[in-house]
DNA sequence: AGCACGCCGACT
DNA sequence: GTCGGCGTGCTC
């Protein structure tokens, strides 16, 4: 006979603390790793999950004995759960807070992992009996009469109705809840055939990993136009089972209703979605759909790759170079390593696509540790744009474009196209200097310049909320010499309008798009294919296309050249040849002007032969030069206080306990802007050879961190492969 | 993260 | 005399 030894369970609770909690489970309760539960915690109730079962919790402590278990199935099933726990490692982020980040927030506050049914409601009374004063309720019976068969909630709505007044006629008995319309009443959905591929992209179709051979990841370099989508639509058509699971990862500001449409044409109801904008509703249904290893085709954003699938055979990571894949606060993860380590222990293909692949995959395919796939030839009838670079050294300018630039638009624009100016900042200018004293407006909470918006006659900080009036003297030696200095989107605009008062400018920027759905309202009106001049932002070289546009006008490139962030010049590269994609995707070749004052920079001479892996190549060798990522591993300490003292004293103290002969730091430093909002920013740099040595080093770190106690206001945390480096 | 406990200032 | 400010410490 078995020893009576009570049965335990180790819970992860979703709070950030690098630490589990161990509790007596119920004879009548049977456990599984994953599953949600209930636990008293402190004086409060907590919604758990099951990470571990049968351990020896630690001494000295009185267990208590788990309230409930949610449901009998586990949340996180078991290769979702090892994947978060590796994420949670190779991060070094709490586990609790990394396994709730994949659930849904309704089961996160622990609400029943069941899809509200939705109820139908029939009309079954007449109009004239209710009162005078009820106008939409009457709209809505009438409306409900004319109906074929029962109704939702949410069509009910969707015609512009509210589910108070579907309440209201309920109450008086003027409409019954109804079984939903029979299925067969609904018109079956129409998928569509895939179309014909090209030669080159059947090429590329053929080079793709397929789900039956298990993992394998390939990076599949399509420069624009070279119709990457067309590519996944095939291959999800022709390799994917019908009962089986994909997963699409796109940018956030990619997965557009016209991106899902095309994958809806020929998918139909397939195609499930994830990103920002989903409600708490619709969250819990596709999170349960997934979990329930439905065939779905998964498009979504960064955290869709968390997602508890089940029967997972494929993985395409769109535009993989994208530096939204991570995550830039919280829980650090990149969505696309993620996607890559999902992949692998799934064992299954990932597909990343990138028509500027990132340092870290193109050297991954140069290893041979992903294959590449190169789609080098433009779909259709579209050329490849011309790149030519501008020395404004020493050309006078208006509005920061020179003369020829200005011609070139003029040009265009007698030809009956468009053109697209790329601005990469917005408002007016960034800078409101005083040329009697000198003085420059800065933010009193950031270490940074206020941007001037013209517009709206007002100073803002573009790293913080805080904006004040605009002012027409030196607030400082109330002078009237106080000019902008530097271009904005706002500027260029204005410049545009008074050079070319025929043509209508539009402007496209954070600014100009905050009503929702207004970027659909400019994308529309440009193509309809008058001239006209579109000025903007990054927000124009993503996603977007423009048939009509056939020049594409960079004010400057400079920015990017010389920075202290390694990546700077990476990122310049890839949105100038990202905006460049603009031009020409119709049937007329495109052209591209640069304007910069190094035009005999190596990186962008290159970049005007109109290749990307040229430069690709140089960059790497640049990485190489001085060991940084991918050559070596690179994590970042940052800490955050009321000083900048007691940031750098934090990080003094962590510096020997990281230091090793395998591992070089930098700093402690202040960051690039050391105060943001008030905050005094500093960072501590991490570089290793080895991966995983570095990862212990960082967990024995967080250890000690965990176990010190930390001064009051002192913020600290850990930033593993960091995008921004400054 | 919550939440309670605790020790100092301005109020009926 | 108490109400409440948020600093500090704990949660199996």
């Amino acid at each position: 006979m078995e020893p009576l030894v009570p049965r335990t369970a180790r819970i992860a609770l979703n709070r950030p603390i690098r630490r589990l909690f161990d509790y007596l489970v119920p004879d009548h309760i049977i456990l599984q790793q994953g599953q949600r539960v209930t636990v008293p915690f402190g004086r409060q109730s907590a919604t758990g999950l099951v990470a571990d079962t049968d351990v020896v919790p630690p001494e000295g402590i009185t267990l208590k004995p788990v309230r409930s278990v949610c449901e009998e199935w586990p949340a996180l099933p078991a290769e979702t759960f090892r994947l978060l726990s590796w994420a949670a490692d190779y991060y070094q982020h709490p586990l609790g807070e990394c396994l709730f980040t994949a659930l849904p927030p309704a089961l996160r506050r622990g609400r029943p992992a069941v899809e509200k049914k939705e109820a139908y409601w029939q009309a079954c009374g007449d109009p004239a009996l209710l009162p005078g004063n009820a106008i939409r309720q009457r709209e809505l019976l009438v409306w409900l009469q004319r109906q074929p068969g029962s109704v939702s909630g949410k069509q009910i709505v969707q015609a512009g109705f509210t589910q108070s007044q579907v309440k209201s006629l309920h109450g008086r008995e003027l409409v019954f809840e109804a079984p939903p319309p029979d299925p067969a009443g609904v018109p079956q959905e129409i998928r569509n055939r895939i179309p014909e591929l090209s030669r080159a992209q059947r090429d590329a179709a053929d080079q793709l990993p397929l789900p039956a051979n298990g993992f394998a990841a390939a990076l599949l370099f399509g420069i624009t136009g070279s119709g990457k989508t067309e590519l996944y639509l095939y291959y999800l058509k022709h390799y994917l089972g019908d009962r089986d699971q994909a997963l699409v990862l796109v940018p956030e500001i990619n997965l557009t209703p016209q991106t899902v449409a095309r994958f809806q044409h020929y998918f139909g109801s397939r195609i499930v979605v994830w990103h920002s904008a989903l409600n708490d509703g619709e969250r819990l249904t596709t999170w349960l759909k997934v979990r329930s290893g439905e065939p779905v085709i998964m498009i979504g954003t960064r955290s869709a790759v968390l997602l508890p699938f089940t029967g997972l055979k494929t993985i395409v990571v769109d535009e993989e170079h994208d530096s939204s894949y991570k995550q830039g606060e919280g829980f650090r993860y990149s969505g696309r390593d993620t996607a890559v380590y999902r992949a692998h222990l799934n064992n299954c293909p990932v597909i990343l696509g990138s028509a500027t692949p990132s340092m870290e995959s193109y050297y991954n395919a140069l290893c041979g540790k992903y294959s590449l796939i190169r789609l080098e030839e433009r779909a259709g009838k579209a050329r490849p744009p011309r790149i030519k670079l501008l020395d404004i050294r020493s050309r006078p300018l208006e509005g920061g474009l020179s003369r020829p630039a200005l011609e070139a638009i003029n040009k265009c624009l007698q030809e009956g196209q468009q053109a697209l100016v790329f601005v990469n900042r917005r408002g007016f200018a960034p800078i409101m200097m005083c040329f009697d004293c000198g003085h420059m407006v800065e933010c009193p909470r950031c270490d940074t310049r206020l941007t001037y918006h013209r517009r709206d006659r007002a100073m803002r900080c573009h790293h913080c909320d805080f904006q004040t009036a605009a002012t027409d003297h030196c607030p400082k030696c109330n002078s009237d010499a106080f000019k902008p200095v530097g271009q904005g989107t706002e500027r260029t605009e204005d410049i545009l309008t008074t050079q070319f008062p025929d043509t209508p400018v539009v402007r496209v920027d954070r600014d100009s798009t905050q009503r929702k759905g207004s970027i659909q309202g400019i994308l529309e009106k440009v193509n309809s294919g008058r001239p006209c001049i579109l000025v903007g932002t990054q927000m124009l070289a993503k996603g977007h296309d423009f048939p009509n546009v056939t020049l594409v006008v960079v004010v400057n490139a400079d920015g990017g050249l010389f920075s202290v962030d390694f990546r700077a010049p990476e990122q310049l590269i890839q949105t100038l040849l990202q905006v460049s994609g603009r031009a020409g995707r119709g049937t007329r070749p495109g052209q591209v002007l640069i304007q910069t004052c190094h035009s005999d920079h190596p990186l962008l001479r290159s970049l005007a032969e109109g290749y990307y892996l040229p430069v690709a190549d140089q960059m790497l060798a640049e990485r190489e030069a001085g060991q940084l990522p991918p050559y070596r591993a690179m994590a970042i300490f940052r800490a955050e206080a009321e000083t900048m003292e007691k940031s750098l004293q934090l990080l003094d103290t962590i510096k020997p306990q990281a230091l090793s002969d395998k591992v070089e730091i930098w700093g402690p430093l202040p960051a690039l802007i050391a105060r943001r909002a008030d905050r005094h920013r500093a960072q501590l740099v991490l570089l290793c050879n080895n991966r995983k040595y570095l990862n212990h080093r960082l967990a024995r770190v967080c250890e000690s961190l965990d176990q010190s106690r930390q001064p009051a206001g002192l913020k600290w945390m850990i930033d593993v492969d960091p995008q921004e480096t400054g």
